[in-house]
RNA sequence: GCCCGGAUGGCGGAAUUGGUAUACGCGCACGACUUAAAAUCGUGUUCCGAAAGGAAUGUGGGUUCGACCCCCACUCCGGGCACCA
């Protein structure tokens, strides 16, 4: 037997598997289909990653169990090639992109040959490839005849570095995703997707798709779906109206002053009736000449400017309250208006905190007694009470009220009474309570509570408004307290731990405790209205519908923006539009697609932003003149590109018919493969990728091209691999692991296990150097049992005891494939190779059962087995094995022996023994014995073929 | 601040979802083979203890015959969103 030798093998098979063809895939066939997908990569410069080694592993050991299992299947590559490193690279040499991109795939394609995955590569496409792009255009100019995309002037994300505009979604805060510039604000005309079209479908039919639930709630807080109201508050002496848009409905009444953002359309059409409108005038300019980060920094306080002279009438109270603007109102959301709620918005509260705006309560905590709550039928009386917390400084603790006659444990209270407030109130109550008397004020915990229970020694069921007052003690001076009072209690002094509803008979204690940890006290939960008119005593649910419907309408708004579509960039797919001055913006016809990138000198883009396609040579000017395809006469093409986001929005139809010239892909060979089955990529993709590639897919879904109206049934994401110090690995860094060097040095079949191995596939794993040697042991212990092998080509039916561990082991590499819990698939499969090294023979058909589970990990060492062992024809054509469940059952089991919980022994018995059986077993195992001497047994709990716990006494 | 994850030996990590905690791998120690080394094989390896036994899954409590797993409170780490009204 020749020892195991990677380099020899693995190069050998994938000539012999791509001539053969055995991964193509089959358009027409028998079979069922199955289309696994992986993130096409950007061939950038530095080579494969081995986190690319990761994911496509990973679908490429599902595929080839699929294939196993009898499907046709569909496991394409391609190459997502525009972009900006590319371009930038440009920029520094000279060389062209396109040449930069073939040199790049060239290096990706050999390495990824290199690592036997089982890629279709006869679907191999590159989104700079024109007869791709051609198709990346075709469908821009769908989303155009379809007035979904449009060309807005707009205040755009500009890095001053790359030049570059940004949508919303590169920005980082406030940063550029690709340089960490701070990004500028600058209008540009851009041309727009408006995805904001689509944001409920694609929300909504998140529920018919198989994604990761972290996912979906990633998707889900992207789109940003809110029900609320739009209320219209109309403006004294003129016809205008502020709309606003509130979740919060329920709180109309508790208006006390509208914000609308600075760059809200009304104020161009107040601003004759505005007073101080030069001041205003000064501050809009201010806040807009702020950057991306200095306005959205929320630790920063709040700025704003009162429009003097402007009021709003409030339609549910008819109160005239002040307008102001202020940068906390985002302009693009919801109306770029909002309706100031102070007592019940953290941030309205800070706002009216710093210009002294009135604050308004009008939603009260509500909290029923659980201990004693209101009885049904008794009648119900309100009252106003104060609750005096009073703290001693020198000990920190409470003062409290230790009841004889009822068990209760309260602080000094009681009604508030006519002329009192609840300050007055709370002293007058320590002093007629307690007896001490010099009090200082510390604060009134903001607001009341409302409690509902029973009182008992009244027969009367109590709805309490309680304002708490915290106080502290100056001194121990006590004034005597009267002999009524002293009867009814024993002061205690309560530690802070106490002070909780468990040991204290107030339902309220929870909201004091809490207002008191808080900074800020407005009371953002729903509870009961008071103050609200006819809505007074509502739940805040029931009156946020009635307060909506009556005085505004319910609405749906979205945090997601449309799409900002334009880069003035060069490596990028040409917007495939013309601009006539007669007949405005053209479409150019099909037969004139693809509109290619021409060759141009300098990739540099200009300092006015333009594309380097806008620049102002000759050969740039030529390219530009065209006819105007309505009317004849000169016309200038749209000289911006589209985001590195275009190609790969729909790649995955492409795959379907990668040559097609006519279409982007024949209707049946759709209907054939689509959808994607399962798609694995990174977490860093699920938001915008995922987005983008649904949104192109529902389009064209809609107007007939795509068959189904999702693309991915299933969508899962594996986690980073890091260097082994825990960092990123970076070149900087200088900690970045090259697959070649350890393909070189281990063989692929080495990496591809250990890159499955090495952690749970969802998380993030640090790189082990020293790690990578235990898969190589094991492919080698396996590679060795050959020469166990008993008997070669006679099959025999059965493998005795083994047989029960054999079964067991097809079941886990089956079932953990399918919940990508490869490593631990692994590791059963090194227990089968353990067991079967230590027998001194083995079946061969036990060694081929372990090939064939071994073959979508190690596909190249399993295939040289597997033709050493006399086979024609390839393993990885071989069926998949398949579980004989009556075989895992045992006739033997170990039930473990247990008193009072501790284990202490246990014994072997035949399977389903009953409980007496095995309790009479248990008791006569001697480690367990001494554990049962003179004790009486209280209970037995019996686990059938697992466990027996003797509870004794 | 909000929403998701996570915390288990010297290290990466298992644990049938409430039933023998530490599988598998790395590392380490000792032994075999060898002139020697590497490779390979064998034995051992959570901690305390000579042993009997005890303790231990980030911390503190709870539920249970029994908790890494469920509940409550908290600490730390990672990811996403972040003035979204």
């Amino acid at each position: 037997m020749k020892s195991y030798d990677p380099k020899k093998i693995e190069k050998k098979w994938q000539s012999v598997w791509q001539k053969s063809g055995i991964y193509t895939a089959a358009d027409k066939s028998r079979k069922p289909k199955f289309y696994g997908l992986i993130e096409f990569p950007y061939p950038s410069g530095d080579g494969l990653h081995v986190g690319h080694v990761r994911s496509n592993t990973a679908m490429d050991i599902i595929c080839r169990k699929r294939r196993m299992e009898g499907y046709n299947v569909l496991y394409p590559i391609g190459w997502d090639a525009f972009g900006l490193p590319t371009e930038n690279y440009a920029l520094k040499t000279g060389t062209p992109p396109k040449v930069v991109t073939k040199r790049n795939t060239a290096t990706f394609r050999r390495q990824l040959q290199a690592l036997g995955f089982s890629f279709d590569w006869s679907r191999e496409i590159n989104t700079t490839d024109p007869a791709y792009y051609k198709w990346t255009q075709w469908i821009f100019l769908q989303l155009w005849k379809h007035n979904l995309a449009y060309k807005k002037k707009t205040l755009i994300n500009w890095c001053p570095k790359d030049k570059i505009g940004l949508a919303n979604e590169e920005v980082i805060d406030g940063c550029c995703e690709r340089c960490g510039t701070p990004v500028e604000k600058r209008q540009k005309e851009q041309w727009m997707l408006a995805i904001t079209q689509y944001a409920d479908r694609l929300d909504a039919d998140l529920d018919t798709v198989d994604y990761l639930p972290e996912i979906k709630a990633q998707q889900r807080n992207w789109i940003g779906r809110s029900e609320g109201a739009e209320i219209a508050f109309s403006v004294e002496h003129a016809d205008s109206k502020i709309n606003v848009f509130t979740t919060r409905a329920d709180t109309l009444f508790g208006v006390t002053y509208i914000v609308l953002a600075p760059e809200h359309d009304l104020i161009k059409i107040l601003k004759p009736k505005i007073l101080n409108a030069s001041d205003v005038e000064a501050y809009i300019s201010t806040t807009t000449k702020k950057s991306e980060i200095e306005r959205t920094d929320i630790k920063k306080e709040k700025t704003g400017i009162e429009l003097k002279g402007i009021k709003a009438i409030n339609p549910a109270t008819g109160e005239k309250i002040p307008v102001w603007i202020a940068d906390y109102v985002l302009a693009d959301y919801g109306t770029g208006a909002v309706m100031a709620v102070p007592a019940h918005d953290e941030r309205d509260w800070e706002f009216a905190q710093k210009y002294a705006l009135p604050i308004k309560e009008v939603v009260l905590p509500t909290v029923i007694d659980k201990r004693n709550p209101p009885m049904p039928g008794k009648k119900s009386v309100e009252r106003k009470n104060v609750h005096a917390l009073v703290r001693d400084p020198a000990t920190g603790k409470y003062l409290g009220l230790k009841w004889k006659k009822f068990n209760w444990l309260t602080f000094p209270m009681g009604g508030i009474e006519d002329g009192e407030n609840a300050i007055t109130a709370a002293k007058r109550e320590v002093e007629e309570e307690t007896g001490f008397k010099n009090l200082k004020l510390i604060k009134v915990i903001t607001g009341q509570a409302r409690a509902e229970y029973f009182a008992a020694h009244k027969d009367q069921n109590r709805i309490s408004y309680t304002t708490a007052v915290l106080l502290e003690l100056l001194d121990h001076t006590q004034a005597p307290v009267s002999v009524e009072e002293n009867e009814k209690y024993d002061i205690v002094w309560l530690d802070e731990s106490k002070l909780n509803y468990e040991h204290m008979t107030h339902a309220e204690i929870g909201i004091w405790m809490h207002k008191l940890a808080v900074k800020n006290p407005a009371y953002t939960d729903e509870g009961i209205l008071v103050n609200s008119d006819s809505f007074t005593n509502q739940t805040s649910k029931e009156a946020r519908g009635a307060i909506a419907r009556k005085f505004g309408k319910i609405v749906t708004t979205y945090k997601l923006r449309d799409w900002v579509f334009s880069r003035q960039r060069y490596w990028g797919e040409p917007i495939p539009l013309v601009h006539c001055k007669q007949c405005g913006w053209q479409a150019v016809p099909e037969k004139d697609l693809p509109v290619t990138l021409p060759p141009v000198k300098n990739y540099q883009p200009t300092d006015t932003g333009e594309s380097p396609l806008a620049a102002d040579t000759p050969a740039m000017k030529k390219w530009r003149t065209v006819q105007c395809p309505t009317c004849g006469a000169p016309a200038t093409r749209e000289t911006d590109t589209m985001p590195n986001w275009a190609g790969s929005s729909w790649y995955f139809l492409r795959y379907c018919d990668p040559k097609n010239k006519t279409s982007l892909a024949n209707q049946l060979k759709l209907k054939t493969w689509q959808p994607v089955d399962w798609y694995n990529g990174g977490m860093e993709h699920v938001t915008l990728h995922l987005l983008y590639s649904r949104f192109w897919n529902k389009f064209l879904f809609d107007i007939g091209i795509a068959p189904t109206s999702e693309p991915y049934v299933k969508r899962t994401a594996h986690g980073l691999i890091l260097a082994s110090d825990g960092e990123k690995m970076s070149k900087s860094r200088g900690n970045v692991i090259n697959p070649d060097h350890i393909v070189a040095q281990f063989g692929a079949d080495t990496v591809r296990l250990y890159e499955m191995f090495m952690g749970p596939f969802n998380q993030a794993v640090s790189w082990s150097t020293e790690g990578i040697i235990g898969p190589r042991r094991f492919l080698e212990k396996v590679w060795r049992l050959q020469k166990k092998v008993r008997a070669k080509k006679v099959h025999t039916g059965k493998d005795g005891v083994f047989e029960n561990v054999l079964q067991k082991t097809i079941k886990k590499v089956s079932d953990d494939i399918e919940a990508m819990q490869f490593n631990t698939a692994i590791s059963s499969l090194m227990i089968l190779t353990n067991d079967m090294e230590k027998k001194s023979e083995i079946s061969l058909r036990a060694y081929e059962i372990l090939l064939r589970l071994m073959a979508p990990f190690a596909p190249h060492s399993t295939e040289e087995i597997w033709h050493i062992l006399g086979h024609k024809k390839s393993i990885h054509l071989e069926a998949w094995p398949s579980v004989d469940t009556t075989k895992i059952q045992r006739e033997v089991v170990t039930i473990i022996v247990q008193v009072n919980g501790k284990v202490r022994g246990s014994f072997q018995t035949s399977a389903h023994s009953s409980e007496t059986e095995a309790t009479t077993q248990a008791q006569s195992v001697p480690s367990v014995k001494k554990w049962l001497m003179d004790k009486t047994i209280a209970r037995v709990i019996y686990i059938p073929d697992r466990l027996i716990n003797i509870v004794i006494t």
